[in-house]
RNA sequence: GGGAGCAUAGCUCAGCUGGGAGAGCAUCUGCCUUACAAGCAGAGGGUCACAGGUUCGAGCCCUGUUGUUCCCACCA
């Protein structure tokens, strides 16, 4: 007794327990096989912090959509699942919500913050794994790791060392960028350029021993607190014989420099820079030259110290207003413009970064970039689409040093100690107890973490067990796809490249399978502070995940953005209810004899037309996705199911139903053979929808997420009936046509008289004119005379609808004399096509052949008309 | 300053290596045809941004122009 299947598909009644049927079933979980190939993805952790967005919700589901379909090819697939601690955004949530009770970081120390910290990952980090699997993902949860769990640690670890061993990983006093507000340094990726309205203060500094001024101009005033030098070009004629002079302070009246460098563009501004060792990064290079004292004027929050004198304690804001009012009171300030900047901003917070010059570790990037655009340009790692290698490129091609260290509780501690006797400085893959130079047991650890992205880099390797040589990293290493957003490709995919080839000999992965960003419906970058952000847990409340995935995977393009509506998530809820009651239909009309999924002996036309479209269908799916055009593969399987399967071949199947006997049962086993299939190509796509009717159709196996992915099938290669069969449908929507232009009710019927040299077709088609084309009966010869009949022409047929009180002979006669001049256009197209010497000579005998079968198609067509003219006169 | 993407039906977008433009939504017409009105059958609607070029043939390749979005750099 099969089960009955309600009228409208509920995905809540199915969501959940099949993904519980999915868990129980063990059929995520991958093991080191060698029997089979390996296929292997590794996730792009998202943060503990976060809450699944629509940005990882298409994210998620390509990877699922690839992960399942290569599982079902016979791969060995392994999804591998985790998290990521995201040091900064985490300790900043941690902070925020201390906050709340009134606490800093530094009432409950390091290691009662990191004790919070870790109470926070497990109450929220498991979130976002939770909603992971309401999308339906189908990663190896046995498996999931966390960047800052046991084993990643050991890895980074590992790395740090390794690479400070080498020499590529070094302490050194620079300019950083650091975020008052965070309170830490971050790297040149993390900052964010964001072009402000902002104003060019034009200050006079007065020349020592001169009644003349310099006029500099500046954007950043109150940092003439830590000048220590003013540059002009040594080219500059109307500077020159300044070069080396001293000019007096502003404000501070300290006597400084005027020195010579390349760096000033003459004619930019005044020509003459003001030079902040301590606060610009250019400034800091032009100090390295001339020997520059560096005056740190600001505290870590971008206050001004007590090296601003009066100004110390006010913000880098107050201090501005202050530095311009006094400026303009004491009669330095000559003159101030308008002008628009980008300015630096956190890539977390914000916050405007203030450049700061502090003791910090780097890594030693050009070693480690060149063997890594090595391997791409060898094609080792290849993007899709290709054109984002360029940016790869241009990136790593211009990395400077990379800032790792952070100011912050929350990560991996740099393993790095310091001897309080002697100096020494420690790095080491075991925590030391004492100084190995002194002995002093007076050493104590770095307080710096390590950036979040340090572990992520790892992250192909580290979560198969690396450092230790697991069978895991032997098997599923390399990886096969990385599926990511272009907006990390520097963050993330550049330093796993590199740090693949480097610690691994290996590129991480050979496909980074790039998507764009999810828009709202107006094409605005979903955001916080826009509110504009789409719940895709709320999506799939309301519409079944089937339908948020199938929206987030269809008319998608790699590397396109999309616009998410509404309109579109309907579009697809209606598609999984199409599909849902066309299964409910082919149950009603099953009976016992079909017990799986089987041709018949004898197939039909109409059977081996649609096993025809069904096997080009595999095909294409499968071409499809190998080349990750999984926008076309989906967007043909909802064109199969709906127009070929729906409405064309199951409307085909009604009437033999209705015959009954062997054609019935031989229509009811095409049916489940080509909806089943169907459903294991359309698997990867919609899972929860296609399980549930899979297990509800007549089938073997336990679950279709483990049943073999269709491919195309020689033994299914009818193209000949194909094209025959499709010159019945020609005619029944010619029919069709007809009738709705006149405007006849489908419930009046008429008598079909067809015309055709190809007469055993169309007998054979007959019976499916009755039902849709509204036939009231059907009679095929080569030929008829008929006075009172509408005329439908097709390339292979004349169709008469007897109507005689439709009939309006001028009317009729108007109306075949336009086909006939449309037909007649057609003709002299491909004649002047086929009469061009050039186009017969160097076009391919395929294309040239194709337009002689189109004449000879027009040809009989026009034809047919002609006779019909004929005969109405 | 450097680089990239996009420009196709009213809207949102497909269109793979060049062989005469498609879908969804919207609009209009007719249908409760016993799987589905979240449906069925039809219809209208496009100088494929513009100007050149290559080619027998260009939405697709090349050059330029315009508009638009983004990335990198950061001239104080």
């Amino acid at each position: 007794m099969r089960k009955e299947l309600e009228k409208v598909y509920d995905p809540k009644q199915v969501e959940d327990k099949t993904y519980r049927f999915w868990l129980d079933g063990n059929y995520f979980h991958a093991e080191v096989n060698p029997e089979k190939k390996p296929y292997t993805i590794v996730i792009p952790p998202p943060n503990i912090t976060g809450k699944l967005h629509m940005g990882h919700a298409l994210d998620e589901t390509l990877q699922d959509i690839l992960i399942r379909w290569r599982r079902m090819q016979g791969y060995e697939a392994l999804w591998m699942p985790g998290t990521d601690h995201a040091s900064i955004a985490t300790e900043a949530k941690i902070v925020e919500a201390m906050k709340q009770e009134g606490l800093t970081k530094e009432d409950l120390g390091r290691e009662g913050f990191l004790k919070r910290a870790w109470d926070w990952k497990r109450t929220y980090g498991g979130t976002i794994i939770e909603q992971l699997k309401k999308l339906g993902c189908s990663c190896d949860w046995e498996r999931e790791r966390f960047t800052l769990d046991e084993g990643c640690s050991k890895a980074v670890r590992e790395v740090f060392v390794k690479l400070y061993e080498q020499g590529l990983i070094y302490r050194g006093e620079r300019i950083i960028n650091w975020c008052p507000h965070c309170k830490t340094s971050i790297s040149d990726a993390e900052v964010e350029y964001e072009e402000k309205e902002g104003a060019f203060w034009h200050i006079n500094y007065p020349i020592v021993g001169t009644d003349q001024v310099l006029e500099i101009a500046t954007t950043r005033p109150e940092t003439l607190l830590g000048d220590t030098a003013v540059a002009v070009h040594p080219d500059d004629e109307r500077y020159k014989h300044l070069i080396g002079k001293m000019v007096l302070l502003p404000l501070v009246n300290r006597e400084i420099p005027i020195v010579a460098d390349t760096y000033v563009e003459m004619d930019f501004g005044t020509g003459v820079v003001k030079i902040t060792p301590a606060h610009d990064p250019n400034d800091f290079e032009v100090g390295l030259r001339h020997n520059l004292p560096v005056i740190n004027v600001m505290n870590e929050d971008a206050t001004i110290n007590e090296q601003g004198g009066k100004y110390a304690g006010m913000t880098r804001e107050a201090c501005r207003k202050a530095i311009v009012a006094d400026l303009e009171a004491e009669g330095y300030l000559k003159k101030v413009e308008p002008y628009k900047h980008n300015v630096g901003c956190c890539y977390r917070c914000g916050t405007i970064i203030e450049p700061r010059v502090s003791k910090q570790w780097f890594v030693k990037m050009e070693p480690l970039a060149q063997p890594a655009n090595q391997a791409v340009r060898e094609g080792k790692t290849k993007f899709v689409p290709a054109r984002f290698d360029k940016i790869y490129f241009n990136w790593m091609e211009n990395v400077k040093d990379w800032c790792i260290s952070r100011q912050l509780w929350w990560g991996h501690r740099i393993p790095a100690w310091y001897c309080e006797d002697c100096g020494e400085l420690i790095v080491s893959r075991q925590d030391p107890d004492k100084c190995p130079k002194c002995g002093s047991t007076h050493i104590h650890q770095d307080p710096d973490t390590l950036d979040t992205w340090f572990s992520s880099a790892l992250w192909p390797f580290s979560t198969l067990g690396w450092p230790e040589k697991t069978k895991e990293l032997e098997y599923f290493y390399p990886t096969n796809t990385l599926v990511t957003g272009y907006d990390i490709i520097f963050f993330w995919v550049a330093r796993m490249i590199f740090s693949g080839v480097e610690h691994m000999g290996q590129v991480p992965f050979d496909t980074v399978l790039i998507h764009g960003l999810v828009r709202d419906a107006q094409g605005r970058k979903m955001s916080k502070s826009l509110g504009n952000g789409i719940d895709p847990l709320e999506i799939i409340q309301q519409y079944g995940a089937d339908a948020l995935r199938f929206t987030l995977a269809t008319g998608n393009s790699p590397g396109n953005d999309m616009r998410f509506s509404d309109d579109k998530v309907n579009a697809s809820r209606n598609f999984a209810n199409k599909i849902w009651n066309a299964t409910r239909f082919i149950m009603m009309n099953l009976s016992d004899q079909v017990e799986k999924p089987e041709l018949p002996e004898n197939l039909a036309i109409e059977d081996k037309w649609v096993l025809s479209k069904y096997n080009t269908l595999a095909k294409e799916v499968n071409e499809n996705l190998e080349k990750f055009e999984l926008g076309m593969a989906v967007q043909k399987l909802y064109d199969f199911i709906w127009d070929i399967l729906c409405d064309w071949y199951i409307e085909l199947c009604k009437s033999r139903f209705q015959a009954g006997g062997q054609s019935s049962l031989a229509a009811q086993k095409v049916l489940v053979y080509v909806m089943s299939n169907t459903l294991k190509l359309l698997h990867p796509f919609m899972p929860f929808i296609t399980e549930e009717i899979w297990q509800a159709l007549p089938h073997e196996g336990e679950s279709i997420m483990i049943s073999k992915f269709p491919a195309y099938d020689e033994a299914l290669n009818f193209t000949a009936e194909e094209a025959q069969f499709g010159k019945v449908m020609d005619a029944i929507k010619g029919v069709r046509n007809r009738r709705s232009e006149m405007n006849v009710p489908p419930s009046k019927k008429a008598h079909l008289y067809i015309a055709t040299k190809e007469p055993e077709v169309f007998r054979e088609g007959a019976p499916f004119f009755e039902r849709l084309a509204s036939a009231a009966g059907v009679s095929v010869e080569e030929n008829f005379q008929l006075e009172g009949a509408v005329q439908v022409i097709t390339d292979a047929a004349r169709i008469f609808i007897k109507m005689d009180e439709l009939i309006d002979k001028e009317k009729e006669l108007a109306r075949l004399s336009k086909e006939k001049e449309k037909v007649e256009k057609e003709i002299a197209m491909v004649e002047g096509k086929l009469k061009n010497e050039r186009f017969v000579s160097k076009a391919p005998a395929a294309v040239v052949d194709g337009e002689k079968a189109k004449l000879k198609k027009h040809q009989e067509h026009l034809a047919k008309i002609q006779e019909s003219i004929a005969a109405l006169r």
